[in-house]
DNA sequence: TCATACGCTGTATAACGTACACAGTAATGA
DNA sequence: TCATTACTGTGTACGTTATACAGCGTATGA
């Protein structure tokens, strides 16, 4: 297996900033970098995050910003974190309720910053803000008699179900953002499979087509679609608690 | 909202090749191209897939790959199509066993070939190969009582698994691909946590850590997790069968 | 006071996608 | 048969972007 460490600025994510002896004070911080470089992200897309407009946005020089970041990846690791808001307070309720409210604010940020789906791709998380949300899962689910372990895994399959719908409705409604570009509307696409697809060799989603199941849009924002795969998951989970019951 | 259309190569994926009718003829054709391309990932990880490297893989100018794909995106929406395999085929049987061994297949090519995972993030399924997946799902909830939604719903989640487990297992193992750096072993992230974690503000993630619930690297790669998560979601879906039959 | 370490920046370079122009070639129509 | 036309293959040139490097200024510690 490859030598692999953890990038410089996770330190730093963690409030781990080392202080220098010698010379001027610095006239930045990492956080106002990050802070401005989101912005950017939020205006113009991931694309649009340049190194040089990033220096731009806090009126310094390009090659300033690598006294803060060790290079354009590293900036990004953190701008994925920063760019998490806090997870909703557990109030010690009803795990499933908790994790229903949880799983759609997960999904409901990732919408509101599209190019947050980009980063994390390949990356477990590491940052103080991703790691609340971790924390909170596991939280509401302390009562139910599950291990860790398992606790884990559902936390994750729940942050992935929000990742993925996210993914979807953006690609489907194409709030273009990315260098890819997204397909037209939904309907269109029902249109594209009809014309594209040949009977034989795909009987079962030209059957679909036919029947309209691509129908509208408006189905893949709804908030009817979200919580049927939810559902499936959270029943899932409590067929698992039960089962481990007996 | 934006006007979006569906790239020029769709059509050829489909086998809708114009054929010119001046000139010399061609000396290659698209799949021959994207075959070096799927060689060159295969080999070199996505970041090695460049112009000027899969032009070199048919003996062939760089710019002469312009004259079967408009772009080097292009060229990428072609081979996350054509890398991925014929699925499983369905044998008419239990619904719950042919996807149980669908996803764990899909499971696995994205395993084989990591850098599919960073392509197909924005765009839904237009490729052939792709949409055979969808179609032998959809055959296989077929007498399930289930409308086309719904079981469109399921494979939609069913594959968004299998990506998001492939993903987490390529980023803990870290098969190094893409541009950004995994993450060392599992165990490692585990000590990472450990070290990084302020115990008041993660008491839970604190506790697992304490329990080794990031123990070994192999428990992700392990089968166990796999099947954990897919039965979460394949019990939601009996569930769901169940609860339409009343 | 001076040496040292560090902050800020301008310039230069390297990598890569791709626009463009040109030369060679084969089908078409007279 | 030959000019016309459309198409292929390719070399060169350019634009974009990350970043290596070196120089200059500044504040700290001896």
């Amino acid at each position: 297996m490859a030598e692999r460490r953890l990038p410089p600025v996770v330190a730093r994510m963690w409030g781990r900033e080392t202080t220098p002896r010698h010379g001027p004070r610095p006239s930045l911080d990492l956080a106002r970098i990050v802070a401005a470089a989101i912005h950017v992200a939020d205006r113009d897309g991931l694309e649009g995050v340049k190194m040089s407009s990033v220096a731009a946005e806090v009126a310094m020089a390009t090659m300033s910003l690598y006294r803060y970041v060790g290079s354009k990846d590293e900036l990004l690791i953190v701008m994925a974190d920063a760019a998490v808001p806090e997870p909703p307070a557990y109030d010690g309720g009803n795990w499933r309720a908790y994790l229903t409210g949880w799983t759609r604010a997960n999904r409901d940020f990732l919408l509101g910053r599209p190019w947050l789906l980009a980063l994390n791709q390949h990356t477990p998380p590491t940052g103080p803000r991703s790691l609340r949300w971790l924390d909170r899962a596991l939280a509401a689910l302390a009562g139910t008699g599950l291990g860790y372990g398992e606790r884990i895994n559902i936390a994750v399959a729940l942050t992935n179900y929000a990742a993925r719908q996210a993914a979807m409705v953006h690609a489907m409604t194409g709030t273009a953002t990315a260098g890819s570009e997204a397909i037209a509307g939904l309907t269109e696409y029902g249109d594209i499979l009809g014309e594209v697809l040949d009977p034989e060799g795909y009987p079962e989603l030209t059957a679909a087509v036919r029947e309209n199941a691509f129908g509208s849009a408006d189905q893949w924002i709804d908030d009817a679609d979200f919580t049927f795969g939810l559902n499936l998951l959270l029943d899932g989970i409590q067929a698992l608690m039960t089962r481990g019951r007996d």
